[in-house]
DNA sequence: ATTAGGG
DNA sequence: CCCTAAT
């Protein structure tokens, strides 16, 4: 009788979570099966998974065992997110959605639209084309800084989210990561690379089906449409991911955009916490 | 057999 | 972690 009372390691817990991503919360005794995670989890039956996840779930983390780590807790609803904008292929008929998400109530630093990711993923990549439109009608030769393009495409009339302004800042970052834009001190502009292969064919797989004519044809032979279907769909399938690869890579960056606030406010707090126990303590602070 | 919940 | 009702 030894082994009760065993503590969690930090493999068990990212298998857990990474079995969760994977199979949806509740898929317990799946995860347990699936050989990606059975190794790590061979001490654990599926309900100690149930009961794990329901503390990682509520645990806004406390400060009690020597700030250990909450970033992982960060990571972890990252890691969610990013997974979340990948498994979502049909809209429908396809895993439930319901996912908790365990993140922290309290001293929640709001996550706000992190959860649009996937409105986000298909939006992203028409943004470009504005971006880019803006740019090559703008005046300054200098380049245009977020503003100026925002107002823009707002003149524009383009249809645009209420939170596009940080979209459209994100987005400017990441081309001028890419190296498709040219950024100097807040300031965009079009380079030779701007104007590359960027998803070509961004043509709508609406109806361009080539119905098979009657039955007049006995032997369509090897017919030439199901290349073309299939051909069609595979570009459809490489746009699609195209777009999931570029939710991620958005999600990413919020989520590294989102852990450095969380630490900034939580220094603050810790400077807060310092000066009031001075204070207290009756000591004289003087704030320069 | 398995899962959700309460103890 | 364990126990139990519910599916």
């Amino acid at each position: 009788m030894g082994n009760q009372k065993l503590k969690w390691t930090a493999e068990e817990e990212e298998a857990l979570l990474a079995g969760v991503t994977k199979h949806g919360p509740g898929k317990w005794k799946n995860i347990l099966r699936d050989p990606d995670f059975a190794d790590q989890l061979s001490n654990r039956s599926n309900i100690d998974l149930k009961d794990k996840w329901r503390n990682l779930s509520v645990a806004p983390d406390i400060q009690g065992s020597k700030d250990k780590i909450r970033t992982p807790k960060i990571k972890a609803a990252a890691f969610q997110l990013a997974a979340r904008a990948i498994i979502t292929p049909t809209p429908s008929a396809n895993t439930s959605l319901v996912d908790p998400l365990p993140r922290t109530r309290s001293s929640d630093l709001s996550i706000d639209d992190s959860c649009n990711i996937v409105v986000d993923a298909k939006n992203a990549p028409r943004y470009d084309g504005m971006i880019f439109e803006a740019l090559s009608a703008l005046p300054d030769a200098n380049g245009s800084d977020v503003n100026a393009i925002f107002n823009f495409i707002q003149q524009k009339r383009h249809e645009v989210p209420p939170n596009f302004k940080r979209i459209l800042g994100s987005r400017l970052r990441r081309l001028a990561a890419q190296g498709k834009l040219e950024k100097t001190q807040n300031f965009y502009k079009m380079n030779d690379h701007s104007l590359v292969i960027r998803t070509p064919l961004v043509a709508r797989p609406k109806e361009i089906n080539v119905k098979p004519r009657q039955t007049n044809s006995p032997r369509p032979a090897v017919s030439q449409e199901r290349v073309c279907d299939a051909s069609k769909s595979a570009a459809f399938k490489l746009v699609e991911v195209d777009m999931k690869l570029d939710a991620v890579e958005v999600a990413m960056e919020d989520t590294e955009r989102m852990i450095k606030l969380a630490e900034e406010a939580e220094f603050i707090l810790l400077l807060a916490k310092e000066l009031h126990e001075k204070c207290s303590q009756g000591m004289l602070v003087e704030i320069n």
